[in-house]
RNA sequence: GCCGACAUAGCUUAGUUGGUGGAGCGGCGGACUGUUAAUCCGCAGGUCGCAGGUUCGAGUCCUGCUGUCGGCGCCA
Protein backbone atom coordinates (compact mmCIF):
# COMPACT_ATOMS: atom_id res chain seq x y z
CA UNK A 1 0.00 0.00 0.00
CA UNK A 2 1.09 3.41 -0.43
CA UNK A 3 2.15 5.60 2.96
CA UNK A 4 3.92 8.62 1.34
CA UNK A 5 1.85 11.50 -0.82
CA UNK A 6 3.50 14.22 -2.82
CA UNK A 7 1.59 16.72 -0.10
CA UNK A 8 4.13 15.11 2.41
CA UNK A 9 6.91 16.22 0.81
CA UNK A 10 5.62 19.53 -0.42
CA UNK A 11 4.69 20.24 3.53
CA UNK A 12 8.28 20.03 4.01
CA UNK A 13 7.79 17.00 5.91
CA UNK A 14 10.01 14.86 4.33
CA UNK A 15 13.36 17.23 4.09
CA UNK A 16 16.40 15.37 3.03
CA UNK A 17 14.42 12.08 4.01
CA UNK A 18 14.14 8.48 1.47
CA UNK A 19 10.41 8.67 0.19
CA UNK A 20 8.91 6.28 -1.99
CA UNK A 21 5.93 7.80 -4.40
CA UNK A 22 3.32 6.35 -6.15
CA UNK A 23 1.32 8.30 -9.04
CA UNK A 24 1.26 9.50 -12.71
CA UNK A 25 3.27 11.05 -15.39
CA UNK A 26 1.90 14.60 -15.17
CA UNK A 27 4.71 15.54 -17.75
CA UNK A 28 7.81 14.35 -18.63
CA UNK A 29 11.48 16.69 -20.14
CA UNK A 30 14.78 16.10 -20.60
CA UNK A 31 17.70 14.43 -22.69
CA UNK A 32 19.55 11.41 -22.89
CA UNK A 33 21.30 11.51 -19.50
CA UNK A 34 18.78 13.06 -17.48
CA UNK A 35 15.20 13.07 -17.03
CA UNK A 36 12.79 15.50 -15.37
CA UNK A 37 9.33 13.98 -14.73
CA UNK A 38 6.39 16.13 -13.25
CA UNK A 39 4.52 12.95 -10.95
CA UNK A 40 1.00 13.60 -9.61
CA UNK A 41 -0.78 12.54 -7.26
CA UNK A 42 -4.31 13.17 -5.36
CA UNK A 43 -2.42 15.42 -3.42
CA UNK A 44 -0.36 17.57 -6.08
CA UNK A 45 2.87 17.39 -8.26
CA UNK A 46 6.25 17.16 -7.85
CA UNK A 47 9.49 17.42 -10.08
CA UNK A 48 11.16 14.15 -9.88
CA UNK A 49 14.89 13.26 -11.17
CA UNK A 50 16.22 10.48 -12.90
CA UNK A 51 20.00 10.63 -13.49
CA UNK A 52 20.73 7.74 -15.75
CA UNK A 53 24.02 7.01 -13.79
CA UNK A 54 21.90 6.72 -10.74
CA UNK A 55 19.07 4.74 -11.87
CA UNK A 56 20.92 2.22 -14.64
CA UNK A 57 20.19 2.48 -18.36
CA UNK A 58 17.51 -0.37 -18.30
CA UNK A 59 15.40 1.77 -15.39
CA UNK A 60 16.38 5.00 -16.97
CA UNK A 61 15.14 4.41 -21.06
CA UNK A 62 11.55 2.59 -19.45
CA UNK A 63 11.11 5.96 -17.17
CA UNK A 64 12.25 8.34 -20.28
CA UNK A 65 10.10 6.17 -23.09
CA UNK A 66 7.03 6.64 -20.70
CA UNK A 67 3.66 8.73 -21.83
CA UNK A 68 1.74 11.13 -20.12
CA UNK A 69 0.01 9.41 -17.39
CA UNK A 70 1.36 6.34 -16.94
CA UNK A 71 1.91 5.37 -13.74
CA UNK A 72 4.78 5.69 -11.93
CA UNK A 73 6.83 4.20 -8.60
CA UNK A 74 9.67 5.81 -7.34
CA UNK A 75 12.03 5.67 -4.54
CA UNK A 76 14.61 8.50 -4.01
CA UNK A 77 15.76 11.72 -1.67
CA UNK A 78 13.25 14.56 -0.87
CA UNK A 79 15.33 17.87 -1.22
CA UNK A 80 14.30 21.46 -1.35
CA UNK A 81 14.91 23.65 -4.28
CA UNK A 82 14.16 27.02 -5.29
CA UNK A 83 12.74 25.91 -8.37
CA UNK A 84 9.08 25.40 -8.91
CA UNK A 85 7.45 23.25 -5.97
CA UNK A 86 9.96 24.12 -3.59
CA UNK A 87 11.01 20.16 -3.12
CA UNK A 88 12.34 17.74 -5.86
CA UNK A 89 12.94 14.03 -5.37
CA UNK A 90 16.83 13.03 -6.55
CA UNK A 91 15.67 9.30 -7.80
CA UNK A 92 17.50 5.88 -6.89
CA UNK A 93 14.79 3.49 -8.30
CA UNK A 94 12.22 4.10 -10.66
CA UNK A 95 10.19 1.36 -12.32
CA UNK A 96 6.96 1.70 -14.54
CA UNK A 97 3.92 0.37 -13.32
CA UNK A 98 0.91 0.47 -15.92
CA UNK A 99 2.51 2.02 -19.04
CA UNK A 100 0.41 4.45 -21.93
CA UNK A 101 0.52 2.52 -25.09
CA UNK A 102 2.32 4.85 -27.80
CA UNK A 103 0.34 4.48 -30.36
CA UNK A 104 -2.94 5.50 -28.25
CA UNK A 105 -1.30 8.47 -25.97
CA UNK A 106 -3.46 9.87 -23.18
CA UNK A 107 -5.95 12.44 -25.19
CA UNK A 108 -6.53 14.82 -22.38
CA UNK A 109 -3.41 17.44 -23.98
CA UNK A 110 -2.71 21.10 -23.64
CA UNK A 111 -4.23 21.81 -26.49
CA UNK A 112 -7.12 20.13 -25.66
CA UNK A 113 -8.09 22.26 -22.50
CA UNK A 114 -6.81 25.60 -23.54
CA UNK A 115 -9.36 26.79 -25.53
CA UNK A 116 -12.18 25.46 -23.14
CA UNK A 117 -10.15 27.61 -20.48
CA UNK A 118 -12.61 26.60 -17.55
CA UNK A 119 -15.74 25.58 -19.70
CA UNK A 120 -16.04 22.07 -21.45
CA UNK A 121 -15.74 21.48 -25.11
CA UNK A 122 -17.50 18.36 -26.48
CA UNK A 123 -14.28 16.30 -26.42
CA UNK A 124 -13.79 16.83 -22.85
CA UNK A 125 -17.65 15.94 -22.31
CA UNK A 126 -17.10 12.82 -24.23
CA UNK A 127 -13.51 12.15 -22.22
CA UNK A 128 -14.75 12.80 -19.07
CA UNK A 129 -13.46 9.42 -17.82
CA UNK A 130 -10.07 11.27 -18.69
CA UNK A 131 -10.58 14.55 -17.55
CA UNK A 132 -11.26 13.68 -14.22
CA UNK A 133 -7.67 13.53 -13.70
CA UNK A 134 -7.30 16.93 -14.76
CA UNK A 135 -5.83 19.60 -12.38
CA UNK A 136 -9.30 21.71 -12.40
CA UNK A 137 -11.84 18.78 -11.97
CA UNK A 138 -9.49 17.47 -9.04
CA UNK A 139 -9.78 20.79 -7.48
CA UNK A 140 -13.27 21.02 -7.99
CA UNK A 141 -13.94 17.59 -7.14
CA UNK A 142 -12.05 18.28 -3.49
CA UNK A 143 -14.13 21.31 -3.06
CA UNK A 144 -17.37 19.57 -4.07
CA UNK A 145 -16.18 16.90 -1.15
CA UNK A 146 -15.82 19.59 1.36
CA UNK A 147 -19.42 21.07 0.51
CA UNK A 148 -21.22 17.42 0.92
CA UNK A 149 -19.02 17.07 4.36
CA UNK A 150 -20.11 20.61 5.52
CA UNK A 151 -24.22 19.81 5.11
CA UNK A 152 -23.73 16.41 7.29
CA UNK A 153 -21.58 18.24 9.82
CA UNK A 154 -24.59 21.46 9.88
CA UNK A 155 -27.42 18.82 10.00
CA UNK A 156 -25.35 16.40 12.61
CA UNK A 157 -24.32 19.14 14.68
CA UNK A 158 -28.13 20.10 15.25
CA UNK A 159 -29.01 16.69 16.08
CA UNK A 160 -31.33 16.45 12.64
CA UNK A 161 -31.46 12.21 11.72
CA UNK A 162 -30.58 11.48 8.12
CA UNK A 163 -33.31 10.28 6.33
CA UNK A 164 -33.77 8.40 3.12
CA UNK A 165 -36.52 8.47 0.64
CA UNK A 166 -37.24 5.79 -2.27
CA UNK A 167 -36.08 6.76 -5.36
CA UNK A 168 -38.66 4.84 -7.54
CA UNK A 169 -42.16 6.42 -7.19
CA UNK A 170 -45.37 6.41 -8.08
CA UNK A 171 -46.25 10.25 -7.89
CA UNK A 172 -45.34 13.84 -8.78
CA UNK A 173 -44.52 16.43 -6.68
CA UNK A 174 -43.92 19.33 -8.86
CA UNK A 175 -46.77 19.51 -11.51
CA UNK A 176 -45.64 16.28 -13.46
CA UNK A 177 -44.62 16.94 -16.22
CA UNK A 178 -41.13 16.10 -15.56
CA UNK A 179 -40.99 13.06 -14.75
CA UNK A 180 -38.78 10.71 -15.86
CA UNK A 181 -40.78 7.51 -16.24
CA UNK A 182 -39.29 4.10 -16.13
CA UNK A 183 -40.98 0.37 -16.93
CA UNK A 184 -41.36 -1.21 -13.28
CA UNK A 185 -42.64 -4.83 -13.60
CA UNK A 186 -45.81 -3.71 -16.11
CA UNK A 187 -46.56 -0.89 -14.37
CA UNK A 188 -45.03 3.06 -14.74
CA UNK A 189 -43.01 4.11 -11.90
CA UNK A 190 -41.44 7.51 -11.69
CA UNK A 191 -37.96 8.29 -10.92
CA UNK A 192 -37.84 11.01 -7.76
CA UNK A 193 -38.05 14.44 -7.90
CA UNK A 194 -37.42 15.36 -4.35
CA UNK A 195 -37.37 13.48 -1.17
CA UNK A 196 -40.01 15.70 0.44
CA UNK A 197 -43.36 13.89 0.40
CA UNK A 198 -41.84 10.94 1.92
CA UNK A 199 -39.90 13.02 4.53
CA UNK A 200 -43.60 14.56 5.44
CA UNK A 201 -44.14 11.13 6.49
CA UNK A 202 -41.22 10.79 9.09
CA UNK A 203 -41.84 14.17 10.29
CA UNK A 204 -43.83 13.03 13.20
CA UNK A 205 -41.59 10.18 14.04
CA UNK A 206 -37.89 12.21 13.83
CA UNK A 207 -39.14 15.91 13.77
CA UNK A 208 -35.89 17.20 12.25
CA UNK A 209 -34.61 14.90 9.46
CA UNK A 210 -32.83 15.50 6.12
CA UNK A 211 -30.93 13.87 3.22
CA UNK A 212 -28.76 14.34 0.51
CA UNK A 213 -29.93 12.55 -2.37
CA UNK A 214 -29.84 12.59 -6.24
CA UNK A 215 -33.04 14.60 -7.58
CA UNK A 216 -34.40 13.63 -11.51
CA UNK A 217 -36.04 16.09 -13.53
CA UNK A 218 -36.49 15.12 -17.44
CA UNK A 219 -36.53 18.98 -18.35
CA UNK A 220 -35.14 19.68 -21.46
CA UNK A 221 -33.51 22.55 -20.02
CA UNK A 222 -29.98 23.77 -21.83
CA UNK A 223 -28.63 26.53 -19.11
CA UNK A 224 -25.80 26.58 -17.11
CA UNK A 225 -28.05 25.43 -13.79
CA UNK A 226 -29.30 22.44 -14.89
CA UNK A 227 -29.05 19.23 -14.76
CA UNK A 228 -31.41 16.29 -15.05
CA UNK A 229 -29.95 14.60 -11.95
CA UNK A 230 -28.84 16.70 -9.57
CA UNK A 231 -27.81 16.28 -5.59
CA UNK A 232 -30.53 17.50 -3.67
CA UNK A 233 -29.83 18.00 0.07
CA UNK A 234 -33.61 18.81 1.77
CA UNK A 235 -34.51 18.97 5.16
CA UNK A 236 -37.90 19.05 6.95
CA UNK A 237 -38.33 20.09 10.52
CA UNK A 238 -41.63 19.48 12.73
CA UNK A 239 -42.96 22.64 15.16
CA UNK A 240 -41.88 25.36 12.74
CA UNK A 241 -42.73 28.34 10.56
CA UNK A 242 -41.50 29.96 7.20
CA UNK A 243 -38.97 32.02 8.99
CA UNK A 244 -38.02 29.55 11.08
CA UNK A 245 -36.78 27.08 8.13
CA UNK A 246 -35.40 30.10 6.12
CA UNK A 247 -32.74 30.54 9.51
CA UNK A 248 -31.69 26.96 8.83
CA UNK A 249 -31.15 27.76 4.99
CA UNK A 250 -29.42 30.69 5.72
CA UNK A 251 -27.16 29.16 8.48
CA UNK A 252 -26.51 26.36 6.09
CA UNK A 253 -25.44 28.01 2.83
CA UNK A 254 -23.17 30.27 5.73
CA UNK A 255 -21.71 26.94 7.28
CA UNK A 256 -20.41 25.65 3.88
CA UNK A 257 -19.18 29.05 2.98
CA UNK A 258 -16.91 28.84 5.82
CA UNK A 259 -16.11 25.57 5.73
CA UNK A 260 -14.58 25.93 2.37
CA UNK A 261 -12.45 28.92 3.99
CA UNK A 262 -11.29 26.58 6.48
CA UNK A 263 -10.68 23.10 4.13
CA UNK A 264 -9.91 24.49 0.47
CA UNK A 265 -8.84 28.41 0.52
CA UNK A 266 -5.87 27.31 -2.03
CA UNK A 267 -8.47 25.20 -3.96
CA UNK A 268 -10.55 28.17 -4.27
CA UNK A 269 -7.60 30.54 -5.37
CA UNK A 270 -6.26 28.35 -8.33
CA UNK A 271 -9.75 28.42 -9.63
CA UNK A 272 -9.73 32.62 -9.13
CA UNK A 273 -11.67 32.87 -6.20
CA UNK A 274 -11.15 36.11 -4.14
CA UNK A 275 -11.72 34.70 -0.89
CA UNK A 276 -12.80 37.98 0.65
CA UNK A 277 -16.16 37.77 -1.72
CA UNK A 278 -16.61 34.01 0.18
CA UNK A 279 -15.67 35.45 3.45
CA UNK A 280 -18.48 38.25 2.63
CA UNK A 281 -20.89 34.81 2.14
CA UNK A 282 -19.88 32.82 5.49
CA UNK A 283 -20.31 36.44 7.45
CA UNK A 284 -23.28 38.20 6.21
CA UNK A 285 -27.03 38.54 6.74
CA UNK A 286 -29.15 37.29 4.01
CA UNK A 287 -31.31 39.92 3.02
CA UNK A 288 -35.00 38.94 2.86
CA UNK A 289 -37.64 40.65 0.60
CA UNK A 290 -41.31 39.52 -0.29
CA UNK A 291 -42.70 38.93 -3.20
CA UNK A 292 -44.19 42.01 -3.83
CA UNK A 293 -41.37 43.95 -2.55
CA UNK A 294 -39.96 42.38 -5.70
CA UNK A 295 -41.94 43.25 -8.50
CA UNK A 296 -42.02 46.67 -7.00
CA UNK A 297 -38.21 47.02 -7.54
CA UNK A 298 -38.48 45.58 -11.14
CA UNK A 299 -41.16 47.58 -11.84
CA UNK A 300 -39.21 50.46 -11.16
CA UNK A 301 -36.00 49.25 -13.47
CA UNK A 302 -38.42 49.48 -16.22
CA UNK A 303 -39.08 45.51 -16.28
CA UNK A 304 -42.43 44.28 -17.15
CA UNK A 305 -44.19 42.07 -15.22
CA UNK A 306 -47.55 41.62 -13.63
CA UNK A 307 -48.48 40.58 -10.17
CA UNK A 308 -49.51 36.30 -10.03
CA UNK A 309 -46.20 35.91 -12.58
CA UNK A 310 -43.57 33.96 -11.31
CA UNK A 311 -39.72 35.28 -11.36
CA UNK A 312 -38.13 33.83 -14.14
CA UNK A 313 -34.49 33.17 -14.33
CA UNK A 314 -34.38 36.85 -16.14
CA UNK A 315 -35.84 38.56 -13.57
CA UNK A 316 -33.99 36.81 -11.19
CA UNK A 317 -31.07 38.30 -12.53
CA UNK A 318 -32.24 41.75 -12.23
CA UNK A 319 -33.04 41.56 -8.57
CA UNK A 320 -29.62 39.87 -7.70
CA UNK A 321 -27.90 42.20 -9.42
CA UNK A 322 -28.96 44.74 -6.59
CA UNK A 323 -26.97 42.05 -3.47
CA UNK A 324 -23.72 41.03 -3.45
CA UNK A 325 -24.94 38.34 -0.96
CA UNK A 326 -27.57 35.07 -1.23
CA UNK A 327 -31.08 36.80 -0.75
CA UNK A 328 -34.55 35.52 0.03
CA UNK A 329 -37.75 36.14 -1.58
CA UNK A 330 -40.41 34.97 0.06
CA UNK A 331 -44.39 35.21 0.01
CA UNK A 332 -45.14 34.17 -3.46
CA UNK A 333 -48.91 34.73 -4.64
CA UNK A 334 -50.68 31.43 -4.11
CA UNK A 335 -51.41 31.11 -8.11
CA UNK A 336 -47.85 30.56 -8.49
CA UNK A 337 -47.23 27.91 -6.61
CA UNK A 338 -48.05 24.02 -5.82
CA UNK A 339 -50.54 23.07 -3.19
CA UNK A 340 -48.28 21.79 -0.61
CA UNK A 341 -47.20 25.29 0.36
CA UNK A 342 -49.36 27.07 2.88
CA UNK A 343 -51.71 29.65 2.65
CA UNK A 344 -50.50 32.97 4.34
CA UNK A 345 -53.23 33.01 7.32
CA UNK A 346 -53.33 36.87 7.22
CA UNK A 347 -53.51 36.69 2.78
CA UNK A 348 -54.95 33.81 1.50
CA UNK A 349 -53.57 35.92 -1.41
CA UNK A 350 -49.91 34.52 -0.93
CA UNK A 351 -47.79 31.20 -0.03
CA UNK A 352 -45.28 30.85 3.32
CA UNK A 353 -42.50 30.01 1.28
CA UNK A 354 -39.13 31.22 0.41
CA UNK A 355 -36.23 31.15 -2.70
CA UNK A 356 -32.62 31.62 -1.85
CA UNK A 357 -31.39 33.30 -4.61
CA UNK A 358 -27.46 33.07 -4.76
CA UNK A 359 -25.86 36.63 -6.38
CA UNK A 360 -22.73 37.05 -9.05
CA UNK A 361 -25.93 35.23 -11.66
CA UNK A 362 -25.90 31.95 -9.56
CA UNK A 363 -30.10 31.95 -9.38
CA UNK A 364 -32.05 30.29 -6.99
CA UNK A 365 -30.20 27.99 -4.88
CA UNK A 366 -32.61 26.90 -2.32
CA UNK A 367 -36.36 26.66 -2.17
CA UNK A 368 -38.73 25.90 0.80
CA UNK A 369 -41.32 26.91 3.26
CA UNK A 370 -44.00 25.96 5.44
CA UNK A 371 -45.95 23.01 4.42
CA UNK A 372 -49.86 23.02 4.00
CA UNK A 373 -50.17 21.17 7.27
CA UNK A 374 -54.27 20.86 8.02
CA UNK A 375 -56.36 17.35 6.24
CA UNK A 376 -59.04 20.86 5.34
CA UNK A 377 -56.31 23.05 3.97
CA UNK A 378 -54.73 20.31 1.69
CA UNK A 379 -57.80 18.85 0.85
CA UNK A 380 -58.85 22.40 0.10
CA UNK A 381 -55.64 23.24 -2.21
CA UNK A 382 -55.85 20.01 -4.08
CA UNK A 383 -59.10 20.38 -4.97
CA UNK A 384 -58.59 23.80 -6.04
CA UNK A 385 -55.16 23.13 -8.06
CA UNK A 386 -57.50 20.62 -10.05
CA UNK A 387 -54.89 18.00 -8.62
CA UNK A 388 -56.14 14.17 -8.32
CA UNK A 389 -56.07 13.31 -4.53
CA UNK A 390 -55.99 9.53 -5.49
CA UNK A 391 -51.57 9.66 -5.91
CA UNK A 392 -51.32 11.90 -2.73
CA UNK A 393 -53.58 9.58 -0.37
CA UNK A 394 -50.41 9.31 2.04
CA UNK A 395 -49.63 12.47 1.99
CA UNK A 396 -53.05 13.90 3.13
CA UNK A 397 -53.13 10.51 5.43
CA UNK A 398 -50.43 11.83 7.62
CA UNK A 399 -52.47 15.37 8.20
CA UNK A 400 -55.09 12.98 9.44
CA UNK A 401 -53.11 11.79 12.29
CA UNK A 402 -51.85 15.53 14.83
CA UNK A 403 -50.91 17.54 11.84
CA UNK A 404 -48.42 19.65 12.91
CA UNK A 405 -47.02 22.88 11.42
CA UNK A 406 -43.84 21.92 9.70
CA UNK A 407 -41.82 22.84 6.78
CA UNK A 408 -38.78 22.30 4.98
CA UNK A 409 -36.21 23.67 1.85
CA UNK A 410 -34.45 22.16 -0.70
CA UNK A 411 -30.92 22.94 -1.78
CA UNK A 412 -29.26 22.59 -4.74
CA UNK A 413 -25.92 20.99 -3.87
CA UNK A 414 -24.13 21.48 -7.17
CA UNK A 415 -25.62 24.96 -7.88
CA UNK A 416 -23.91 25.81 -4.73
CA UNK A 417 -20.70 24.20 -5.53
CA UNK A 418 -20.92 26.08 -8.91
CA UNK A 419 -21.39 29.04 -7.11
CA UNK A 420 -18.62 29.10 -4.69
CA UNK A 421 -16.48 27.58 -6.99
CA UNK A 422 -17.18 30.39 -9.51
CA UNK A 423 -17.68 27.80 -12.11
CA UNK A 424 -18.82 28.89 -15.64
CA UNK A 425 -21.42 25.69 -15.54
CA UNK A 426 -22.83 23.45 -13.04
CA UNK A 427 -21.15 20.09 -15.27
CA UNK A 428 -17.43 21.78 -14.00
CA UNK A 429 -18.65 20.60 -10.28
CA UNK A 430 -20.25 16.98 -11.01
CA UNK A 431 -18.16 14.12 -12.25
CA UNK A 432 -20.13 12.73 -14.55
CA UNK A 433 -23.18 15.42 -15.59
CA UNK A 434 -26.47 14.47 -16.71
CA UNK A 435 -28.38 16.25 -19.04
CA UNK A 436 -30.97 16.04 -22.13
CA UNK A 437 -28.31 15.68 -24.31
CA UNK A 438 -25.79 13.34 -22.45
CA UNK A 439 -25.80 10.31 -20.66
CA UNK A 440 -22.09 9.18 -21.42
CA UNK A 441 -19.73 8.73 -20.53
C1' G B 1 -41.09 23.00 -26.27
C1' C B 2 -38.76 27.64 -28.57
C1' C B 3 -34.49 30.53 -30.61
C1' G B 4 -29.30 30.91 -32.30
C1' A B 5 -24.52 29.00 -33.64
C1' C B 6 -21.00 25.28 -34.91
C1' A B 7 -18.96 20.44 -37.31
C1' U B 8 -11.44 20.29 -41.30
C1' A B 9 -5.55 15.04 -38.58
C1' G B 10 -5.85 12.06 -31.77
C1' C B 11 -6.31 17.60 -29.89
C1' U B 12 -6.48 23.15 -31.03
C1' U B 13 -7.20 25.24 -35.57
C1' A B 14 -5.85 28.19 -40.78
C1' G B 15 -8.04 27.60 -45.43
C1' U B 16 -8.79 34.18 -49.98
C1' U B 17 -14.13 35.76 -55.18
C1' G B 18 -15.35 27.79 -55.83
C1' G B 19 -9.41 25.71 -58.84
C1' U B 20 -4.55 19.39 -56.13
C1' G B 21 -6.16 20.96 -47.70
C1' G B 22 -1.50 23.97 -44.18
C1' A B 23 0.27 24.75 -39.09
C1' G B 24 1.02 24.13 -33.68
C1' C B 25 0.45 20.38 -29.96
C1' G B 26 0.49 15.07 -29.31
C1' G B 27 2.94 10.30 -31.50
C1' C B 28 7.31 7.97 -33.89
C1' G B 29 12.91 8.33 -35.27
C1' G B 30 17.36 11.18 -34.16
C1' A B 31 20.50 15.07 -31.20
C1' C B 32 21.20 17.06 -26.32
C1' U B 33 23.83 16.21 -18.54
C1' G B 34 19.27 20.94 -14.90
C1' U B 35 14.60 21.07 -17.89
C1' U B 36 9.88 24.24 -16.44
C1' A B 37 4.05 23.79 -22.06
C1' A B 38 12.36 22.13 -22.50
C1' U B 39 14.84 22.97 -27.24
C1' C B 40 16.66 21.51 -32.29
C1' C B 41 16.34 18.18 -36.99
C1' G B 42 13.28 14.61 -39.57
C1' C B 43 8.78 11.19 -40.42
C1' A B 44 3.84 9.43 -40.32
C1' G B 45 -1.10 10.98 -39.79
C1' G B 46 -7.24 13.82 -43.61
C1' U B 47 -13.60 10.03 -47.57
C1' C B 48 -13.10 18.25 -44.70
C1' G B 49 -20.03 15.08 -39.71
C1' C B 50 -23.73 12.22 -43.20
C1' A B 51 -26.92 12.30 -47.75
C1' G B 52 -28.39 14.84 -51.92
C1' G B 53 -28.04 19.21 -55.32
C1' U B 54 -25.66 23.39 -58.35
C1' U B 55 -20.94 23.47 -61.24
C1' C B 56 -16.08 21.59 -66.03
C1' G B 57 -14.58 21.58 -60.78
C1' A B 58 -17.23 22.02 -53.82
C1' G B 59 -13.74 22.05 -47.31
C1' U B 60 -15.93 26.59 -49.59
C1' C B 61 -22.52 27.72 -52.53
C1' C B 62 -27.84 25.42 -51.76
C1' U B 63 -31.31 21.70 -49.35
C1' G B 64 -32.19 17.89 -45.87
C1' C B 65 -30.43 14.91 -41.83
C1' U B 66 -27.42 13.83 -37.54
C1' G B 67 -24.51 15.41 -33.53
C1' U B 68 -22.76 19.06 -30.27
C1' C B 69 -22.60 23.83 -28.01
C1' G B 70 -25.03 28.40 -26.30
C1' G B 71 -29.61 31.07 -24.77
C1' C B 72 -34.99 31.09 -23.22
C1' G B 73 -39.04 28.66 -20.64
C1' C B 74 -39.23 25.25 -16.22
C1' C B 75 -36.77 24.58 -11.68
C1' A B 76 -32.48 23.10 -7.02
Amino acid sequence: MKTQWIGDVLSGSLNQKEVHLKGWIHRSRGSNAIRFVVLRDSTGTLQCVVKRDKVGDASFEEVASALIESSLEIKGTAIPTDREHGYEIQVTEAKVVGPVDPSNPFPITESAMEEADGGETEFLLDNRHLYLRTGRMTTMLKIRSSVFGAIHSFFRDRDFIEYQAPNFVAGAVEGGSTLFEVPYFGRKAYLTQSWQLYAEAAMPALERLYTIAPSFRAEKSRTRRHLTEFWHAEMEIAWADNNDVMDHGEALVRHIARTLLTERPAELESLGRDLEVIRRFADSDYPRIRYDEAVERLKSKGVEIEWGQDLDYSKEKILTADFDVPHFLTHYPKVAKPFYHRQDPDNQDYVLCHDLLAPEGYGEIIGGGERTWSESEILKRIDDEGTPRDPYEFYIDIRRYGGVPHGGFGLGVDRVCAWLAGADHIRETIPFPRDSRRVTP
